[in-house]
DNA sequence: AATATAGCTTGCAAAATGCAAGCTATTATA
DNA sequence: TATAATAGCTTGCATTTTGCAAGCTATATT
């Protein structure tokens, strides 16, 4: 596929950018789980290898949907963090998260949550925005 | 990737259904544009191969995202349509747009839908489903 | 100075993708 | 009834992407 999007549809020009089976779980791990290091996306459960890892948050990079910058406590270590073209995407996640919330048998969502999104959705996805900076 | 999802995460999860460049580029097809037919689906803009479209349509029928009946008006046809799990997509693919709205500046939506988009989102993801049968 | 760690890069095999051609079961046409 | 056209694939093969393993470099720790 090549750098320019392939046609001028919305979802086409999302699937570009983060149309692979990786790219959505880097920024996942970014804007859910408070990740920040190289070595902790490399551990995540879904097992990324090493070279895919470096590609994708340099491809991120370029798209900027993230930016990395030296470790001040750390200086061996990078911290990547979500810019706010990423914290937009947030939304859009959590609808995801509904939709298979309902469609997956064995989804690993805790009990809590669950009812969580069963009570009010909206309210659900408006929260998984809250600690997270710069949405809206 | 394996059949089974990688881990119960339920970003995972949906990206595991349809994480890559095209299955998603069917579904707005099939629940955007009335698409209904192979054919239609082979000459949408971006061009995708036919060994490619018939791999997807099999696997997002094997998925419950689309079903395959013939077509009783022409009889050498085959008609795709979208499941309600399919259609359950909807809220995720609006927020995929306005996010491509905001961020894609060559973006092909056109100026009335971006300004509808702009004076109230949650009334455009709504007016998605709107002519989507067995949404909500 | 020697070792460890972080973040890559490289080599190579395996899998997915894309292009072109062909194949089969229906129609539609002569 | 034979002939051609169309729809929906399947197949072969080259190219690209992915994934595993190993190695490399710059810092930092001992």
């Amino acid at each position: 596929m090549s750098i320019d999007n392939r046609s001028h549809c919305p979802i086409a020009f999302a699937l570009d950018l983060f149309g692979d089976k990786w790219s959505l779980l880097i920024l996942r791990d970014l804007l859910f789980k408070g990740k920040k290091h190289y070595q902790e996306f490399l551990a995540a459960e879904e097992a990324i290898s090493t070279n895919i890892l470096a590609n994708r948050l340099s491809q991120l990079e370029d798209y900027g949907l993230i930016l990395k910058d030296k470790d001040p406590q750390n200086k061996k270590q990078y911290i990547y963090t979500p810019t706010p073209k990423a914290k937009d995407l947030i939304p859009m996640l959590g609808e995801m998260i509904v939709w298979s919330n309902k469609y997956d048998p064995e989804t690993g969502i805790p009990p809590k949550i669950r009812k969580a999104i069963k009570k009010d959705k909206k309210a659900f996805i408006k929260s998984l925005s809250q600690g997270v900076k710069d949405v809206e």
